[in-house]
DNA sequence: TCAGTTTGAGTTAACGTTAACGCAAAAAGC
DNA sequence: GCTTTTTGCGTTAACGTTAACTCAAACTGA
């Protein structure tokens, strides 16, 4: 791959030192206009183009991030890596893509390499609720971001920048939704109980429950690990419970949809005999023939604000502060819980009083 | 963020010179085993980790490569790219991923970026049949490898690395599935007419009308852009054509799919009144509901088969011949086309003969 | 015992940039 | 016309590795 031309190959060629291309092509001063055009020409005839490994290990950072998520199978994520890729590009920055197939170690292998690449930031979508890994980075001031994720615990928890969908929130609306179509008893396929988002949507559920004067207690919740397969293996034991739910809320669509599969493999219909709500919705819930109600997040926007945020960090923008962003959900009702047939049945008992 | 530790900083704490660290981190010989272990300790108590950048500048490798697709966005590339991010990693090679939007000035600067880089190769998806950005890396002999593409012109044909699946066949499986099941009037969605998957599974389709002694002349094209909403459109010109197709065949699923819906939303039923079938067996294709009748290929193996054989060039071995690689499709037979329902109808005139 | 080899280091230069510093010649200021 | 400043370069050293080359001391073998 015959070795890229330098900057000493263009000095050689112009009868002039390095430093003096340097300037030529950097728009440096101290470089009289016609050697300047001179070099410039030379430059462009001979494709340079300048070696970005040597320039970051003198500047110190290599205008590079790094993307771990889960798996990019999941189709959360690529609309999410949509918005940090196009947005990193515009910015200047490339993207390495990690998936760690949910296994710790082998995201602490990939931050390993990340950081020995020299990347300038990391974006995680994969942190677990305490990750020794996380605590490390944000420990030695390392800029990171958080995407629909958040870390607990004493010092990380207001240290760490993250940009979310108020979870809590979202998970409350979901089953909100339900209730109002008049269901009781509800199933939950959560995810992995150290996933933030999991946990804070079922948290949701619960509050809805105590909310509409129902007993959290009764959820029935099952664990998934955000992929289909497993929504529709959940799915499978609500309906073989001796009193299954009439609802089911996956804690995201993917899982949602595997249920919705199981539902039908069951012999039953949705929403007729199974009310079902999912959470992201990601672009195959809205199909024809599918429509499921979801929670709607904006993914591409929240990729595009974490690069944002997270350059400025990098960058030395607005200080050391964290910064933590937290956008709105959103219900979008569809037909997978019958809205469409019914209408709400239940009014919030404590909207009757205003 | 704290610079981080280098050969030097251990040195100084050893007390010897950077040479000798090194010897003793990379298993060199000319080192006692004393020293070594002493050193190794020290390296480990301070968290050393090579730079990678370093390594490269003076190695000459980077153990990167480029992944460029032409948007995450399309449900094929997440399959491809898990293939390709397992295997490359596997091999100790990172990714950076670039989508390309279908902006071939975009895929130029993405390429000047990797080189600046310094990847050690390229994967392609998105490359154009006549594609100066191939041609340049061809002729410098820089190690790349098109996935589910070709090249077409005449001294790139034979020298460019690809893994494909046998497009010509694929789309004669699907056309000749179509025929089977009693359709004559066919509608293609196509793709761009400087794809050669596009093209090549078109070419099938008109295989099959000559196959089954019908004029290909008849076809129905349209062109799409592998994105569902071009399915749509595509589907809706060919239901309000005087004399409409009986049957779509989307050049990939993701257009099929939004056929789909544009079956739907005219009122009409897949498979009673419009058989459609697709191409890749995207995971929602399989979906109850939809259970899209298609045309399979080995995703995760085609990524992962495309590194392997990109890397094997990379570290040199087997020579510098070219390496083209052609998988066999697969008609993978659901719901869509009224199979199940009806079974074939019109048997294959050449097999009457046998 | 003494040449030859091996061991255990250190010194130095490279990779391709960036950037501090030096220094003549030209330009500017009085 | 002489000092001072500016212009237009070149020299040199970094960044953190790898690796060729040196070289004394310790070991080997006859």
């Amino acid at each position: 791959m015959g070795r890229h031309t330098t900057i000493k190959d263009i000095a050689k060629v112009a009868g002039v030192s390095h430093t003096t291309v340097y300037r030529a092509l950097n728009d440096k001063p101290r470089i009289s206009r016609s050697t300047k055009k001179r070099i410039v020409s030379i430059a462009r005839r001979y494709h340079y183009q300048p070696n970005v490994l040597a320039q970051s290990l003198v500047l110190g950072r290599t205008k590079t991030l790094g993307l771990v998520i889960t798996t990019i199978i999941n189709p959360f994520y690529p609309e999410l890596a949509k918005g940090i890729e196009d947005t990193a590009r515009s910015l200047g920055y490339n993207i390495f893509l990690c998936c760690t197939n949910f296994d710790i170690s082998l995201e602490s292998r990939y931050i390993d390499m990340l950081l020995g690449r020299g990347v300038d930031g990391i974006i995680f979508t994969s942190a677990h609720t305490h990750d020794p890994n996380i605590t490390r980075l944000v420990k030695d001031h390392f800029p990171l971001i958080l995407v629909n994720r958040r870390v607990y615990g004493d010092p990380m928890m207001d240290r760490t920048d993250y940009v979310v969908v108020e979870n809590v929130k979202g998970g409350f609306l979901a089953v909100e939704h339900l209730i109002k179509m008049g269901h009781k008893r509800i199933g939950v396929i959560s995810g992995f109980p150290d996933s933030s988002a999991a946990v804070e949507r079922l948290e949701g559920a619960r509050k809805a429950f105590i909310e509409y004067e129902l007993n959290p207690a009764e959820l029935l919740v099952l664990e998934g690990d955000f992929l289909k397969p497993s929504g529709y293996e959940a799915a499978k034991k609500f309906l073989s419970m001796r009193e299954p739910p009439s609802a089911i809320f996956g804690v995201n669509d993917y899982m949602a949809l595997g249920a919705y599969e199981a539902v039908l493999d069951a012999g039953l219909r949705v929403p007729e005999d199974i009310a079902l709500i999912g959470f992201n919705d990601i672009t195959f819930s809205a199909m024809k023939g599918i429509e499921l109600t979801t929670i709607g997040q904006k993914k591409y926007e929240m990729g595009s604000i974490a690069v944002h945020t997270l350059i400025d960090k990098i960058e030395g923008r607005d200080g050391d502060k964290a910064r933590q962003i937290t956008l709105e959900p959103e219900l979008i009702v569809r037909k997978s819980c019958g809205y469409h047939l019914r209408g709400y049945t239940v009014p919030h008992p404590k909207a009757l009083l205003k």
